[in-house]
RNA sequence: UGGGGCGUAGCCAAGCGGUAAGGCAGCGGACUUUGGAUCCGCCAUGCGUAGGUUCGAAUCCUACCGCCCCAGCCA
């Protein structure tokens, strides 16, 4: 039998230059892969770089990647988290088959383990205090002091631990630890705990346990159980390889893993520490984990994003050793080019301004065809009603226009997109002097938007037949951190929170066609921004949130002040 | 000041001794029934700094500078 060798993917960074060397000379042959979530919070964008990472190498090269989940603390992880992570990497489009694990199968080996090291003589249990062993850990620059009760017999160890599984001591009465080198330069070698008492219930093993393995003491093992041939994690763990590699050469292990490091993801106006996402729905800083304006996947789900666009995303920055900040820009460009290609366009008012065409009949509605996307004619088309009386958005009319503002202003002519060509005719204002509608006349003979003596007006506005639209609320969302690097220089973090991230408006129309929408599919609205239904939604109350804005040359020319 | 890492454009990132990919952002232009999209052009005589090796250095060597991580019974 032939065997195939996977095309070389052309995508490369280092550690898929890693594998590459592993599969061509032998090392391996075939790579396996794990993402290792420990259940206590929601993935967010950061965990999308690691998944796309250990997934897809495991795609590329021909090989399969684990889900396994890293649930050694039961005093912070739940079965929400635990449910909410496996629809999230199923949602980013991965799949992990058979593979679901969870370090807390390993438990009873893990122990096992923990045994064969005492009996080795290469672990004992200490009865010191946490703020003891502190002490005793010594400092960076110094070494620390041997613990009074590592010289303890094998014997005495082995019952004290058996006696710790029994549940005969409180919390953080003892620990078991490996005895390693208390002057190590690396801190990790200077006795790590292994084992702590913790009375509590866990969401898998329930109360079968009172002692747990150390994230050390389990995860390389789980690793080496699983035959993983690659493990990778982030940069912070560097430290930890030592002491990953020292469990593995001194354990009856299955396998051989190595671990290797990148860097985390950061992204500007964003923060993607677990603690402080927790605080922020704690806190009620927003509604929830899947907030809108949150990094976690369910919330980017629930804003529109398509999970492609992540994956392009993830594709785009690579993988490194370097610390790094990504701008958000980057995101916000790889989904904008999926929904740009994929989503279909409908006409939506967000701030409605009333136009009356004063030479269309009253009481009569035609329907013109409109294109439903123009990157893809296989799209079709809609038909979408029009009238005497329509609605076009405020910022599209200007009554004293700079120079560079190509909008509706008086005695203009402007498109109506897909329909006719319409002139301003007049401004017609409250007693505040509140502009409250517009009076146009129309060109019948520009039916579908072109002229039939070639002029062509310099905008094209979207608008939307009064007696027609729908009313929705739609929400604008923007950056949940005002600043690019929240917290820096000292500021307290919660202080560059954006008042803006949040903007409910409520006079919003969209076409009736929105309707079959309700699923969840992020739609355009044209000249706006992508948008799709929130969950919020109830019948006869529909509720958008604004994925993106669309790129505004406008906007950027208004904020720079160069329109004049 | 112990140990472990990392420095290539505003940002991300290729580069593996033969003369600085690509993307994002930005700027200019073309086109346009979305001020969107698309297309074209511009954007590092320079790779943290200083020396050295070499015909040739971002790549090798030396020294220095800067930044990140580690003193949880978290992961």
């Amino acid at each position: 039998m032939e065997t195939t060798t996977p095309p070389a993917p052309e995508r490369s960074d280092f550690i898929r230059e890693i594998v590459t060397t592993d599969l061509r000379e032998g090392t391996h042959e075939s790579i396996v892969t794990r993402f290792p979530p420990e259940p206590n919070g929601y993935l967010h964008i950061g965990h999308a770089k690691s998944i796309c990472l250990n997934f897809g190498i495991a795609e590329e090269f021909g090989g399969r990647c684990h889900l396994r989940f890293d649930d050694t603390n039961p005093v912070k992880e739940e079965q929400e988290f635990i449910d909410s992570i496996e629809a999230d990497v199923r949602w980013l489009g991965f799949d992990w088959g058979e593979h679901l694990y969870f370090a807390s199968d390993y438990f009873e080996q893990l122990y096992a383990w923990a045994v064969h090291l005492i009996e080795a003589g290469k672990a004992y249990v200490d009865d010191l205090s946490a703020d003891e062993i502190r002490e005793y850990r010594g400092t960076l620059t110094e070494p620390g002091r041997e613990s009074p009760w590592r010289d303890r017999s094998v014997a005495e160890n082995l019952d004290l631990f058996a006696r710790m599984r029994a549940g005969e001591f409180p919390n953080g009465a003892r620990v078991l630890r490996a005895k390693i080198d208390m002057a190590s330069p690396n801190i990790n070698f200077r006795d790590p705990v292994m084992y702590r008492i913790l009375h509590a219930v866990h969401p898998r093993t329930g109360d079968a346990w009172c002692i747990y393995p150390s994230y050390d003491f389990a995860h390389g093992q789980s690793d080496a159980i699983e035959h993983i041939t690659h493990s990778i994690c982030t940069l912070e763990f560097q430290d930890h390889r030592p002491l990953y590699d020292w469990f593995i050469e001194n354990l009856p292990v299955p396998s051989r893993p190595r671990q290797y490091e990148f860097a985390r993801l950061n992204l500007t106006h964003t923060v993607l520490s677990k603690r402080i996402l927790l605080r922020l729905v704690s806190e009620g800083h927003v509604r929830g984990w899947d907030d809108p304006r949150m990094p976690t996947l369910s919330a980017l789900r629930r804003r529109g994003f398509p999970a492609e666009g992540i994956r392009d995303f993830a594709a785009m920055i690579g993988v490194a050793r370097a610390d790094s900040v990504v701008e958000v820009e980057m995101l916000e460009h790889a989904v904008r080019d999926v929904l740009n290609r994929e989503a279909q366009r409908r006409f939506a008012i967000l701030k409605p301004l009333k136009v009356v065409i004063e030479n269309y009949p009253e009481g009569e509605v035609e329907y013109v065809e409109v294109q439903n996307n123009p990157e893809d004619p296989s799209a079709g088309t809609r038909p979408v009603a029009f009238s005497r009386e329509l609605w076009i958005e405020r910022d599209d009319f200007m009554e004293d226009p700079p120079k560079k503002f190509f909008r509706l202003a008086p005695g203009r002519e402007v498109r109506l997109r897909s329909a006719y060509f319409v002139t301003c005719t007049e401004v017609v204002k409250d007693d505040a002097g509140e502009i409250v509608e517009l009076r146009c006349t129309y060109d019948p003979d520009t039916r579908g938007g072109s002229a039939p003596d070639g002029r062509r007006p310099k905008a094209t506005l979207h608008w939307l037949s009064v007696a027609h639209a729908v009313p929705v609320e739609v929400r604008l969302y923007d950056h949940l951190f005002a600043s690019e690097y929240p917290g820096a220089d000292g500021r307290d973090l919660f202080d560059d929170l954006n008042p803006d991230s949040e903007i409910v408006l409520r006079d919003s129309f969209v076409e009736p066609s929105l309707a079959e929408f309700a699923s969840g599919e992020t739609v355009q609205f044209e000249r706006l921004g992508y948008f799709c239904p929130d969950v919020d939604s109830s019948p006869g109350a529909p509720v958008f949130n604004r994925t993106l804005t669309l790129k505004d040359t406008w906007a950027k020319l208004q904020k720079q002040g160069r329109h004049d």
